[in-house]
DNA sequence: CATGAATGAGGATTCATTCAT
DNA sequence: TATGAATGAATCCTCATTCAT
């Protein structure tokens, strides 16, 4: 009985949360980070000022929650990328991909979300663990492919390094057009540069 | 006479704006975005408060204008180079130079500067341009060297845009970083990988 | 049948304000009167917070009742006193014992608690009939200890007052005190200068 | 020049300080402690809000000051008294007049300002040590009078605390009647108690 | 030109109280 | 009866901007 009803209010509160950080998108997408104020978030969300306050304890945490739940199905999708059985290169491209359509799908949120002194010294570690614990994993599949032959033998943190940073370049290229091309070619473009390099096969040193 | 005066009040003009857009990087740097107030750009200043307020129309021109202004001397220096007789692949190398070292100088500040929503839309809109801009010289650049048999005939813009991201990328990333490596070292790998490629030479398709 | 339930839920009633009172004193007692909310009176209580306004109007009313009841035990000793077959004298000792080593049992609460607007006019109120009912109690004892020449003629009303204020006084010193000494080491000495006066005999005028 | 415009800034600074204290002890006697805001002090003062915050960091502060300036001047008349040649006995008459006679002209604010818990750890302290400081000089002139022969050889330091305690109840107590006596017969009154107590000659033990 | 005191809109947060379940 | 989620008025404090000197 009283476990249904514990069940059942978890439940809600979730949904709540997850209505809470969707208002938080909206308002951040549409007034960004400055605008972004916990009365325009109830009023995002069709309720009081003082709610909010039932759900994160303060402005800081409901941001972080929210930036937290709206990169975790991404990561989620790169942890399972990681986890297959793909060839490194396979994994390298899948990642591209995966990462160039979510944030694709998210451009007008990722666009404020993208910012680095987002929200003080706690998230900018947080942020910064994220942007580390990837390139650990990519430097993984790189160190795999240098391995099999894949790859030249580059230091792997290091390209590593360069393939998270190139993409979310790319990235943040494509938010900043008003009309990126599709994405795949982008995805298919950075791919071969990283892969083969821009120079002419003759020209190589 | 009146033409020296008003020259003199120009002049005088000029370097009072120069010593408030310093006032404003010191301030962004110590105390991050949200602890730029006018207050502490006048006391660092050594001015009034309102003193501001005969210089820029209000905080955000104040804003605009120091950016800018930190922004003008990589700009010239990536002119010169454009402009020079140095060939493609030095010119994209001395590029990659000039921007991480430049960046690398006012870490503190561009940590803040790199920030998309920085000052509202008409930030934005500048910060695209000066992107545009630049990404358009690279192409030229590139353009070049596919014409001289250096680059493979990739699509120049895409291939620039590839190349001015990554290079940002890299910034960031060193932006991130609490102790980066030597930045000779990174603007070599970065070229190597943009130049080479990472792929085994036996592996390539 | 009717009867019986109504008394049955009277005394529910009771027990339930009971200890809602000592849920009051508790948390008064740890965090002060603004650390007094309704919220930790009912989880002190163990209790939800809407059920408090089952058993009280508001928040005056709640906390009117427990300053109420947290002093009826020593009103009632009092009165005990007061009603004895004891000798003036032996009233009075007895009044400064009772009321410092029930205020002393109490002293977190009390500290609180001996604060003259604690409550708005309505507790006022009520605070300075509980002190003029005293007074006039103990001018009752002194007016008899005149009559049987245990005191001088003394103005009744005014040498109780002095009793009274200086008893509260010195409750009020102990409550100030980190450590207090024993507490019956105070009244001793208490009476004593109430009774005799400091001043030396030889010097009396 | 400049010293001129500093003197004088400092001295509107001063006076702008106790009109602020003033609209403190004005809203405090009317509203209460709990009535105390920044809004309703301000507007009583005839300023902006934010004002206030030009001559004080935050609330406490302004309290606190506002206290500590309605106590001065009580507080160097009796330090005026401590010091002077007068005997044991004149210099606690003297403290007794002045103690009441001061908070005889600021009932309304002391009404109020005569609690414990005023605001927070910090004004505790500062109340305790004025008490302290207080109860310390008392018993200084006590022990002189003991020394003289004037006073019976009872604990200084607890016969001072009677004193400034019983003498603090007897303002009390004034503050809480509606219309107290004429304040010199209440002082003498006191005097009268504490020197010789109420015992009849012939039933002194 | 320069000043800096004054302003007041705006934002985060708390908490007594209500009411649907 | 009991609950506790929801409310929103109230409060403290900040800071861009103005304006009298």
């Amino acid at each position: 009985m009283i476990r249904l009803r514990e069940e059942r209010k978890s439940k809600w509160n979730s949904l709540m949360k997850e209505g809470l950080h969707q208002a938080v998108v909206k308002v951040l997408t549409e007034q960004g980070l400055s605008g972004l104020t916990m009365e325009r978030v109830a009023k995002e969300a069709g309720i009081a000022k003082g709610t909010l306050y039932l759900y994160f304890q303060d402005k800081e945490e409901l941001l972080q929650s929210a930036v937290q739940s709206s990169m975790e199905p991404l990561e989620q999708e790169l942890d399972k990328i990681l986890d297959s059985e793909l060839s490194p290169n396979q994994k390298l491209e899948a990642i591209v991909q995966q990462s160039l359509s979510y944030f694709e799908a998210n451009r007008n949120f990722f666009r404020v979300f993208l910012n680095p002194e987002f929200t003080g010294p706690r998230m900018n570690r947080e942020g910064k663990d994220r942007h580390r614990r990837l390139v650990a994993s990519v430097a993984q599949v790189f160190k795999e492919g240098v391995e099999r032959g894949h790859f030249r033998p580059l230091p792997d943190l290091k390209a590593a390094g360069v393939f998270v940073m190139g993409c979310a370049a790319m990235i943040q290229a494509r938010l900043w057009e008003e009309t990126p091309p599709p994405l795949a070619e982008d995805a298919q473009l950075f791919l071969d540069i990283f892969f083969q390099g821009v120079a002419e096969e003759g020209a190589k040193r």
